[in-house]
RNA sequence: GGGCCAUUAGCUCAGGUGGUUAGAGCGCACGCCUGAUAAGCGUGAGGUCCGAGGUUCAACUCCUCGAUGGCCCA
């Protein structure tokens, strides 16, 4: 048997799911994700620090999560390969209200009466579980999209010891005064039985429509103005909520707002008030025709007059203010009448004002929403169920003034859609507000991507940042480890840590301790404040001594991963190293959605936390120091993907389709990060999908083949000084990419990188490098041969480094295949790098391998090969046809860059099949000179006269232009003003005059002489014939190797052209002999020798060739 | 209702500090190659740079006002 070839085959029907899916297999086979998670870990190498925002595991990953984990991996991989240590801990999200209600599902209930009914500890049992429902799919797909972390040990926010880490934090907190007891307005979802904290609430905003209700309200006692008779006075008030018209305790005006009072025309007995501004709006249009003016009032003048309330159902308590007029600044004359009528216990400002004005406060709606049985007519409703009803009774009750409906966003809730109530609720803060300057420094010196988002969007939110209410009336989640004196509420306590709550309750913690609820309500003690007297005048009363009760609140699950920097390690009470090694985090990514999530939860509880965290006293870091925020994932018509609109992609599906390595590229390079990403299948098969069959190919089909006759890597191969020109121009571009594709990936621009490898795989290597260098590979034993494939190895096992952290498949197999040695993964991601990691990334960066000028020659020729396959295309000559000459003019170029233009250019003569090429100077008399004016320059001097110079410029003759160029003064005159052109002035343009077909790229043109002599003609049939017969060979199923017979025949055209070049034509079909004759014999007995013969038009003559095997 | 971000060829995207004929890839059309062939390559046709005003000698670029889409806030 044959030895197995040094490079594996890598035939293009071998399927990107067999690969994958293979090297898959392979990577567990060695523990690789292990063993990458370890390099560097023993203290070898400098620590570069990824956190991982954890998902919950109940719910199944989703094609956005493949680009969330694609960006989180990439960076790390990149990291890891410049010679970091990158400790990636995952992480698992497993409390709040998104698994309850999940359960709440599952056992087909709703609500806490059903929950207490099912009891705590059943329902906690069942969310423990719930939350791993789709933890095997999630590590399956994180591990099928190559999103290398720790799944051996991550960290879990229902542990204990995850807990207890947060308890030290609350503790700490709570001891510096951080964290309270308010009563507030706040959120509430009467479904869930809980109020939410502003970045909740965010989540949750819909488009609804609601009434807008305009209220007209007696006024009582009042004194008629003008002719100073008593009449009648309505006040107009708006409102969207009307079953708050129930609570209603004062209605509020702007202090500095004009308001009128007017009477309509027809002559009512009673005149109405509202603000001048919205009169047009509540009256309608022409209102002042039909209404006249009586008196105008500044809102303080308003202030301290009585009305009477629509509704009266309920009682108002003795000693409050009710039924007034206050100023308020907060009212605006944007909308409604100017008038707000004020219900303390259903919004913010209104309680605000109530506390101002000690408002009478009516609460008449229960934590369910509900109205209380005993109300009349809108009796047991639910709030939003009542304003119909209520709307009815205003018009019964003769005091509706209009009723119209409005569109407007309105908070839900985020897990079930209800409408949330803004409800008067005690609840838990922490004091952010006391730190918040703090939070906004700390914010200043994260490298956001994009960086608008930092400055934007998460910094204005930091601006207007209020107390952060933390707990919720649930029951999974993290307690609440706040314990309170029965008997004196005052006495109060926070405990950081289970020994703590051991030593307090005097017993031990027992087997199975757990801190959640039911159980943790269990643990209770009696009050040591009391017994000590303290905080009390009189002596200590044994029988008065209270019981130490823990509150019944649970906190935010956005604190539980907010506290992971630390809790995830269960510091302090261990990792004490670690954690002062790994906080703070280098980097970050997550989607936008997480601006008020868990990008503020870790920075308010590391800002809150202060010194107690290392690294983190006043002034330090925020625990982020890199983040990239990315967009949503849409669909490819660009909408929004989910569940109910059946548009999600399937992340299996398009594994099995697509692979990873595709999906990975196309999510990456398609666009930034930070803008909304249309998912079209179509596109990662025809940009991402094509450029990996194109790097495939590239190893396979340009290197490997060939290479397997006999070339391996060895001191044989030529230094890369002594290659030629094309191979040190490639070498030169790689240099270069690598240094581009490293310094966007240090500066966090992934997309960039991607885009700048890709490019060059495509453009400069597939594209022209092995087009050009092609026949190199043919054979290996060549100096020259070796000097190619040293040379494409080199660029395909770079190139494998470069793509590594986007496609880590099939970069990693051919990488292995190419070096016989380790995962790429383990390599270095930019050759040279010592051992000391390079962070210092510049694009453009020099090399060794730099040829600026030869790349600059190089992109000259490009550009002129591109004008003269157009030129031959104007004149339709093609290319096999070979022509005698080509002029032209490679542009403006540096000294250094002409030299090497010279040196390229039989390149050029080869691309276009010209036999020679010449370069046009000013003295050819197929050129003339050209002047193209520089706006930007002659603006500068000229200004408004700009048009009229650059016109002067352009106009200036063949013998100015000349002088021009050799250096001599040239001037030219607008209007009166005579300027002495400069250098900056102009660049002169060489033209192509005569016969010449031309074509011109600004500066570069070529032209090719489209005369086909005689004896080129014979030149090009001879070539139509090989490349006919290469065809035949093909056909006939020949080894590229295998020698023939070959056989032309046809007029004397032909017989001619063969004739003349037999010595060529045998040499590149590998004929021992070639029979020229007018007619083609195929006698009978051919067939049997496996003569295969054809007939053939080429260029309007018909020839026949005959080929057979020379055995 | 307010704020932010988008809007450039059929699609996906580039286009420092305003400068003359706005670029690329894909797709499309036409063609080449046939020793990368379930590949490879070339040429070409596609644009009122969302709209309307304004500033300027000159606007995709700056300003104002709109439109559409998205995100965020109240």
């Amino acid at each position: 048997m044959p030895p197995p070839p040094r490079f594996t085959p890598l035939p293009s029907d071998r399927s990107v799911r067999d690969l994958e899916e293979t090297l898959l297999a392979r990577w567990r086979e060695e523990k690789i994700v292990a063993r990458a998670l370890a390099v560097g870990a023993d203290g070898s190498r400098p620590t570069y620090v990824f956190y991982d925002g954890p998902p919950t595991a109940n719910g199944r990953p989703g094609i956005h999560h493949v680009l969330a984990r694609t960006v989180k991996d990439l960076i790390c991989r990149h990291r890891a390969m410049k010679g970091f240590y990158v400790p990636r801990k995952a992480g698992w999200d497993t409390h709040g209200l998104p698994v309850e209600i999940e359960v709440e599902k599952a056992l087909g209930i709703s609500g806490k009466q059903d929950i207490e009914r099912v009891g705590i500890e059943a329902f906690n049992t069942k969310c423990r579980e719930s939350v791993w429902k789709y933890r095997e799919e999630w590590e399956r797909l994180v591990e099928r999209i190559a999103h290398w972390l720790d799944y051996e040990r991550p960290y879990v926010t229902y542990t204990n010891e995850y807990i207890e880490s947060e308890w030290w934090a609350l503790k700490t907190l709570f001891d510096a005064g951080n964290l309270y007891r308010g009563h507030k307005i706040l959120p509430y979802c009467t479904r869930c039985g809980t109020t939410l904290s502003s970045h909740e609430v965010a989540q949750g905003y819909a488009d609804v429509e609601d009434p807008s209700v305009y209220v007209a309200l007696d006024l009582v006692g009042a004194v008629g103005v003008g002719d100073g008779s008593p009449s009648r006075r309505r006040i107009v008030l708006w409102t969207t909520t009307p079953w708050t018209l129930v609570s209603n305790a004062a209605l509020a005006v702007h202090p500095d707002l004009t308001y009128v009072e007017v009477r309509k025309k027809s002559g009512r007995e009673w005149t109405l008030i509202l603000a001048e501004s919205r009169a047009a709006a509540v009256l309608g249009q022409g209102w002042d025709e039909r209404w006249e003016l009586v008196a105008s009032h500044k809102g303080r003048d308003l202030a301290g007059l009585r009305y009477k309330r629509p509704l009266d159902w309920v009682a108002y308590p003795e000693g409050t203010n009710h039924e007034v007029i206050v100023a308020e600044d907060f009212v605006s004359a944007d909308d409604g009448s100017g008038v707000v009528h004020m219900s303390p216990a259903f919004g913010a400002d209104d309680y605000a004002a109530g506390k101002r004005h000690n408002l009478a406060f009516l609460q008449p709606v229960n934590a369910r929403g509900e109205f209380p049985a005993d109300m009349p007519v809108i009796g047991g409703k639910f709030f939003k169920d009542a304003d119909a009803v209520i709307i009815e009774e205003l018009k019964a009750r003769n005091v509706l003034w209009k009723a119209a409906t409005v569109t407007h966003s309105y908070p839900h809730c985020w897990r079930c859609d209800t409408p949330l109530l803004y409800y008067a609720r005690t609840s838990w803060f922490v004091r952010t507000t006391a730190f918040k300057d703090e939070m906004i420094a700390r914010n200043a010196a994260i490298n956001w991507n994009p960086a608008e988002t930092g400055s934007g969007r998460f910094g204005e939110w930091l601006e207007n940042n209020i107390d952060w209410a933390i707990s919720r009336d649930r029951y999974w989640g993290t307690p609440l480890p706040v314990w309170e004196c029965d008997a004196n509420p005052e006495h109060r306590l926070a405990v950081g840590s289970f020994d703590e709550l051991s030593t307090l309750a005097g017993r031990p913690l027992g087997d199975g301790f757990d801190p959640h609820k039911p159980y943790i309500d269990r643990w209770t003690w009696p009050c040591t404040i009391c017994r000590s007297g303290a905080g009390s005048a009189n002596p200590p009363d044994v029988a008065a001594v209270g019981t130490m009760q823990r509150v019944s609140e649970v906190i935010d699950a956005w604190f539980d991963s907010g506290s992971m920097p630390f809790a995830q390690w269960h510091y302090p009470f261990e990792n004490v190293e670690r954690v002062e090694r790994e906080f703070p985090a280098d980097y970050i990514a997550e989607g936008v959605d997480q601006t008020r999530g868990w990008f503020y939860s870790l920075l308010a509880i590391a800002t809150g936390l202060g010194d107690t965290l290392p690294n983190n006293g006043a002034g330090q870091a925020s625990p982020y120091r890199n983040v990239i925020v990315h967009d949503h994932v849409r669909d490819a018509k660009g909408q929004k993907m989910s569940k109910s609109r059946g548009n999600a992609a399937d992340p299996w599906a398009i594994m099995e389709k697509h692979g990873a390595d595709a999906t990975r590229l196309f999510l990456v390079s398609s666009s930034q990060m930070w803008v909304p990403k249309n998912f079209d299948e179509q596109v990662i098969r025809d940009g991402a999908g094509r450029f990996l069959i194109t790097l495939r190919n590239l190893y396979h089909g340009a290197f490997a083949q060939y290479a397997n006759f006999g070339w391996a890597p060895s001191a044989a191969d030529p230094k890369p000084a002594d290659r030629p020109l094309l191979d040190r121009w490639v070498l030169s571009r790689l240099a270069a990419v690598e240094a581009d594709a490293d310094a966007l990936l240090e500066r966090y621009d992934a997309t960039g990188a991607a885009r700048v490898v890709m490019q060059f795989v495509d453009d400069d290597v597939s594209k022209w490098y092995v087009r050009l260098a092609k026949r190199r590979f043919y054979d290996v034993s060549t100096a020259d041969n070796r000097a190619a494939f040293a040379t494409m190895h080199e660029v395909l096992v770079t190139s494998c480094r470069l793509l590594a952290p986007f496609a880590p498949y099939v970069t990693d197999w051919m990488h292995r295949e190419l070096t016989g040695g380790d995962s790429v993964h383990f390599a270095p991601y930019v050759r040279g790098q010592g051992a000391a990691p390079n962070v210092t990334g510049a694009l453009g960066a020099a090399h060794a391998d730099r040829a600026v000028a030869l790349e600059e020659a190089m992109a000259a020729i490009r550009s002129l090969a591109s004008a003269g396959r157009a030129a031959r295309e104007t004149a339709k000559v093609n290319v096999r046809q070979p022509l005698s000459k080509m002029v032209c003019v490679p542009g403006a170029l540096s000294a250094a860059a002409r030299v090497h233009v010279n040196a390229l250019i039989t390149i050029l003569a080869a691309e276009l099949n010209v036999k020679v090429v010449e370069f046009a100077t000013s003295a050819d008399a197929l050129v003339s000179l050209e002047a193209k004016p520089n706006f930007r320059a002659l603006g500068k001097v000229f200004g408004k006269e700009t048009p009229k110079a650059a016109a002067v410029v352009g106009a200036l003759g063949p013998d100015s232009l000349m002088a021009f160029e050799r250096g001599e003064p040239v001037t030219v005159t607008v209007d009166g003003r005579e300027h002495q052109l400069t250098a900056e002035d102009l660049t002169v343009h060489r033209k192509a005059s005569g016969a010449l077909v031309v074509q011109q790229d600004g500066p570069l043109f070529a032209a090719i002489d489209p005369t086909v002599t005689p004896a080129l003609r014979a030149e090009g049939i001879a070539r139509e014939l090989v490349s006919r017969t290469q065809r035949l060979r093909k056909e006939t199923g020949l080894e590229v190797s295998d020698r023939i017979i070959l056989r032309i025949a046809g007029p004397a055209l032909v017989t001619g052209a063969a004739e003349t070049h037999r010595q060529w034509i045998a040499g590149e079909v590998l004929a021992h002999d070639v029979v020229i004759t007018e007619m083609m014999p195929v006698a009978a007995d051919d067939l049997l020798r496996g003569v295969t013969a054809v007939a053939v038009e080429l260029d309007g003559v018909t020839a026949h060739i005959a080929l057979s095997k020379d055995s």
